[in-house]
DNA sequence: TCAAAGGTAGGAATATTTTCGTACGAAACA
DNA sequence: TGTTTCGTACGAAAATATTCCTACCTTTGA
């Protein structure tokens, strides 16, 4: 892998997030876990999600142990990792790189309820310390 | 259009999103003029650009004014509700839902900045009144 | 032992997204 | 007026992402 290939940031698919969100949800699993999880959302075929998963880890998005018949596959990248980056990305794009913006529209935002509030306020207030 | 696709929820490919952003930075614009905003940032043919406009259009994801040769296209929706929908699937995706959370991972990101923060407690200051 | 169940691998088929070549009309202007 | 420039429309090609068929191997258990 080339050093560009390396730095290269990771961009996960729309599917690719998916089976990256059940397994921060359940943990190291085999492609039935996932894909028995998947189907309480949507239909699809337990090849798709093998496929998939086989291709995240040819990215190196996934990493599996292959030492059993049946494959245990793992997210290679610190979830909080994963997370941080795609929350920067997000607020790169959508509000400039202004992290105080987005929290503004959060709390303008009906669905952010009055408990989730007091929660962020204990934060700051924490982080005062 | 059928009910069940109006009320689909609007979700932009990545080339529409850098659109969208062209857009909401400069207002109702000719393709030539966020053609030539892209090419500040990459390499992208005039025609792409266009055909992406008028899929977006298609779409309805913009609106054009066809009066004149040069067609201005806007954005349909309101740059606000737009980015606040964005940002309730990527908190609900994410983070379950959790504004806190989200927040809190924001705030343990290294890029922000302590004037960022200060914003914040000023924004959480305000709501108290 | 052998059939059924359940696993992986690989590639082909589809669907979607992105890019751009080409045609052709309107405006600008020498 | 004629030619160059700048615009739109359309369709096809290319790139990506998604789905699933098929082959074949291993385990299980009747």
């Amino acid at each position: 892998m080339s050093e560009k290939e390396q730095t290269k940031q990771f961009e996960p698919t729309r599917s690719e997030l998916e089976i990256l969100q059940v397994l921060w949800e359940i943990g190291p699993s085999t492609v039935r876990a996932v894909n028995d999880e998947l189907l309480k959302q949507k239909e699809v075929n337990y090849t798709t999600t093998l496929k998939l998963m086989q291709i995240m880890a040819d990215k190196r998005i996934l990493t599996r142990d292959e030492s059993q018949m049946k494959h245990i596959y793992s997210v290679a990248e610190e979830e909080q990792k994963t997370k941080s980056h795609l929350l920067d990305k997000f607020v790169d794009s959508m509000y400039k790189g202004s992290a105080s913006k987005l929290v503004m529209q959060l709390l303008g935002n009906k669905k952010t309820s009055e408990q989730e509030l007091q929660e962020i306020k204990e934060i700051l207030r924490k982080l005062e310390e």
